[in-house]
RNA sequence: GCGCGAUUAGCUCAGUGGUAGAGCGCUUGCUUCACACGCAAGAAGUCGCAGGUUCGAACCCUGCAUCGCGCACCA
């Protein structure tokens, strides 16, 4: 065994060991194994992306279900991949473009423009696989894909095929949401609504029938006035009764307008009377087809206005027009009056502009299975955590509308429909000369929706699909999780055609989102995200890890502060230095075994708390409570194992007696070989290192046969040990720390230094024995602590009462009034909490009602309190 | 408008009916033979507000307020 260095150097241990577990396939998942199947598929990044912390978040989550999966005894597939996020991409290679060469992806044409996203995706490509190895993530990296893998294409492509084949895909002219910016149709759930500060303008339209009299018509977009095609009323409206049949001027381009009425219409809004512009909006798209009115368009794919008819417009940029086309209306004295507004306006995610309603021809899936989908999250088929996003995911199922799945973007799957003249067919390949292939591509999101399965060979498919659990965002859960399980349900790949088979995964698990410390989103413009690499290379890959696990509450959003990845790094090195001090006092065997005759009460205790740590994070864990786990594994090992069992066991290491002390360094070996596999999953670089330096793992030419990933979880350690014993034990310890945080306190109220010795004298209750008065003394650190059933205090000597007797500190010239002041104080808060238990216990509906073992325990209480005080009384007596 | 979360110590958060908890920060004392990325002690909270249920409420119920999120509407 070799000496441990002074301090932990995770720079250096982290990247050792992972090439060693990589190198050695310690990651690869065998689909032929015998042993059960655990699997998690990752939600791939983008390819050209980089680590951010919700990365680190998302993938160390995954990693500890993996790992110990793997401690298990379970056959575990971590299946890693990425996207080639199409909007994403493009927008960067165009972005970059721009930058560069001042150029368009129009200017270099579909192919040439193309050969620079596949450049782009080579040199950014992969960086993020890298760093996911740094964070220590046991992905099967020989099963790595890409949503643009040659066969992944093609199963998208026989997807789409299939679908319209089924019916369920369609080519329509409908309303779609359309980004200006990238030029392309958008999903319902790319649309971000955010409330915008614009005005409300009060037009006025002159009615063809009586000259003179006008209807006042509230817009926000007096620059869509030209493609007005009617105006409507409610048809009860009061107001307007009579105006129906007629018709009104359209005040810019100048036109004859019907006037309707349409029950859609709010009289209480505005004025009661809307413009139609079936061009430009759903809803007035929707009335047009009511009324067979004509659509006019008046706005071109990138947002200019379209309008020959009025020069002053054409051709100006959308909000420009708007601006102008009320200067317009102003000046002709057609504006009644503007107003301030406040409406929600429809962004598009990823060029965050402004969005425009538009009737394009587009493709779109009407959504197969979604009873079903609702049906195996209600019935809990699949099981999200936490559990409140059921009602989410059944809230979007419930109003789910046809999806738009074409983009007019170049990066992506190609459309696999051939058009000849009017001809169209839907295949996979050409049907020969004169066919020309759809030049859109489908949504990312169409490709991602197989992601559960399509990453799978046949084999690999048979012995791991459905996946065990899938962890992600839930900022995602329309966009991706609810679509992977209606593609699970349709497309059938389980084993067989049973439900349950089928889905894509049993459980969902839904991080936070880490916001920073004010509370915001991390977001590249605010800076105010940290780079995962520089936290790593300062506090190390577990530091990082186990950091953010700790501060991580099951779905809640997370704030993010260095300081606790800081606690992380701080744990790593307790540990450390904990292993060092077991290492200077000789050599560990490699299975530590305890023999039960010879363990000391400190021994059983700290066996026991081990016992409860192993059933408390079983349970956090089966709950998806990482921060629980993380927190239970902190204060054992520090509080428990450290400040308490090592500082009590001290008395037994240094001294002399050999078989005592053997049997307290085989208690540090198993407690730490124990609990160097519990928290293995979270900090897998230091507990392997560890691992090996003591050998727990045996020694072996095959690093599988010997590493702490495979080595299983512990069992509790008093499983066969008599109950009462241990029992025993535990009170008699309880009694001895209460004893040394008393002999503390009174210590420190006392004002005696930390490093200087202090005598104590114990005058013991009955019953109390001498036996453990080494080990007290040696955790009050006092110079002499005796035992003196006879002891009379001198007035003024400071003294608490212990469960082993009263405790006195003797010191040289005693300060009477301070002391007297610290007793009056003790006193005056026994006598309240005296009071409180009393008034509760003298309560007759408290004693009838309350179960007997709360009223006996506030006996018990009552009982403490009393004899305690009966002698602080005393002694306060002993000073007047 | 509908729905979902949150509201507990200065900060971040645990706490599902029986004496209010942790970490950080703060105060005090300490380089004591694993660890100053440490040890020990301490101060600090009418548990958002108002009702209700109960012997007993931070916890269950109802309403309200504030913050955040989602969906729908928005001329």
């Amino acid at each position: 065994m070799s000496e441990l260095p002074k301090t932990y150097e995770p720079g250096a241990v982290e990247p050792k060991w992972y090439a060693c577990w990589d190198q050695a396939g310690c990651f690869r998942a065998d689909a032929a194994s015998e042993k059960p199947a655990f699997s998690i598929v990752i939600p791939p990044p983008n390819v050209t992306g980089i680590l951010t912390l919700g990365h680190v978040l998302n993938n160390t989550i995954q990693d500890i279900l993996a790992r110990r999966a793997r401690m298990q005894g379970f056959e575990v597939l971590w299946l890693p991949g990425t996207d080639h996020a199409g909007v994403g991409t493009q927008t960067a290679v165009e972005k970059h473009l721009r930058k560069t060469e001042k150029k368009t992806r129009h200017d270099l044409g579909r192919e040439e423009f193309l050969r620079r996203v596949l450049e782009w995706q080579d040199k950014h490509g992969g960086i993020i696989i890298e760093q996911l190895k740094r964070l220590g993530c046991s992905c099967d990296w020989s099963r790595q894909r890409y949503t643009f893998d040659d066969d992944y294409v093609r199963a998208v492509q026989r997807v789409f095929v299939d679908l319209y084949g089924k019916g369920l895909i369609y080519r329509g002219r409908r309303m779609i949401n359309w980004d200006p910016a990238a030029q392309t149709a958008l999903s319902d759930e790319e649309v971000i609504a955010k409330p915008q500060k614009g005005k409300l303008y009060y037009v006025r339209y002159e009615i063809v029938e009586e000259p003179g009299r006008y209807l006042e018509v509230a817009t926000t977009r007096p620059e869509t006035i030209m493609a007005d095609t009617a105006v409507a009323v409610h048809p009860d409206d009061p107001r307007y009764a009579g105006l129906i049949g007629k018709n009104a001027w359209r005040p810019l381009a100048r036109e004859k307008l019907p006037i309707i009425g349409d029950a859609v219409i709010d009289p209480k809004f505005g004025t009661g009377v809307l413009k139609v512009t079936p061009a430009h909006d759903k809803v007035d798209f929707e009335i047009g087809v009511r009324h067979s009115l004509p659509v006019i368009d008046v706005l071109d794919p990138t947002g200019r206005i379209n309008c020959p008819a009025v020069p002053e417009l054409d051709g100006l940029e959308r909000f420009a027009a708007r601006q102008k086309a009320a200067e317009m209306l102003g000046e002709r004295g057609l504006l009644a009056k503007e107003e301030p507004y406040e409406n929600n306006v429809g962004f598009a995610e990823r060029s965050d502009v402004p969005i425009e309603p538009r009737l394009s021809e587009q493709w779109f899936l009407r959504y197969p299975k979604t009873d079903e989908a609702l049906a195996v999250v209600r019935d809990h088929l699949v099981r999200f955590f936490p559990v409140h996003w059921e009602k989410v995911y059944a809230q979007w199922l419930e109003n789910i509308q046809d999806w738009c799945i074409s983009r007019q973007i170049w990066w992506g799957h190609r459309i696999p429909a051939w058009y000849r003249g009017d001809e169209t067919r839907v295949q996979l390949e050409s049907p020969g000369g004169g066919w020309e292939q759809d030049p859109d591509t489908l949504d990312t999101w169409f490709s991602s929706w197989l992601w559960a399965y399509e990453t799978m060979d046949p084999e690999t498919r048979r012995k791991f699909y459905p996946t065990s659990v899938l962890v992600t965002a839930p900022d995602i859960i329309f966009f991706w999780v609810a679509r992977m399980i209606i593609a699970g349900l349709e497309f059938t790949p389980g084993q067989t055609p049973a439900i349950e088979d089928n889905i894509p995964f049993r459980d969902v698990f839904f991080t936070g989102l880490i916001r920073d410390k004010q509370g915001r989103k991390m977001s590249k413009s605010l800076g105010n995200s940290p780079n995962p690499l520089d936290l790593i290379g300062k506090y190390g890959a577990d530091g990082l890890r186990f950091g953010l696990m700790r501060i991580a509450p099951s779905g809640q959003d997370i704030a993010f502060d260095e300081k606790q990845i800081e606690e992380g790094r701080n744990f790593a090195t307790k540990l450390w230095n904990a292993a060092r001090f077991r290492q200077m006092h000789g050599p560990s065997q490699a299975t530590p075994h305890l023999e039960a005759h010879t363990l000391s009460i400190y021994s059983l205790e700290v066996l026991a708390r081990f016992d409860e740590l192993l059933v408390s994070t079983e349970t956090a864990f089966r709950e998806y409570k990482f921060n629980e786990v993380a927190q239970r594994l902190y204060e054992f090992f520090w509080s428990d194992y450290c400040d308490w069992f090592i500082e009590s066991a001290k008395t037994e290491i240094f001294s002399e007696d050999e078989a005592r002390k053997n049997s307290v360094l085989a208690v540090m070996d198993f407690v730490l070989s124990g609990f160097l596999r519990l928290l293995h999953p979270f900090m897998p670089h230091i507990t392997e290192e560890l691992w090996s330096v003591f050998g727990f793992g045996g020694q072996g030419e095959d690093i599988r046969s010997h590493s702490i990933q495979f080595a299983s979880l512990p069992a509790p350690a008093l499983a066969s040990f008599e109950m009462k014993s241990v029992a025993e034990a535990r009170s008699k310890v309880a009694n001895v720390y209460e004893t040394i945080l008393a002999g503390r306190n009174l210590r420190a109220t006392s004002r005696i230094p930390s490093n200087k010795k202090a005598r104590f004298i114990l005058r013991p209750t009955a019953g109390a024995d001498a036996q453990e008065l080494p080990t007290i003394s040696r955790l009050l650190n006092a110079e002499e602590l005796t035992l003196d059933p006879t002891f009379q205090p001198e007035a003024g000597v400071p003294v608490a009462m212990t469960p082993l007797g009263e405790l006195h500190l003797l010191i040289e010239g005693g300060d009477k009034s301070a002391e007297r002041e610290r007793l009056d104080k003790e006193i005056a808060k026994l006598e309240n909490e005296l009071r409180v238990v009393g008034a509760k216990l003298s309560n007759a509906s408290f004693v009838d009602k309350a179960p007997p073992a709360v009223v006996e325990e506030h006996r018990q209480r009552q009982a403490d309190f009393n004899e305690q005080l009966t002698q602080l009384r005393k002694a306060r007596a002993a000073m007047d």
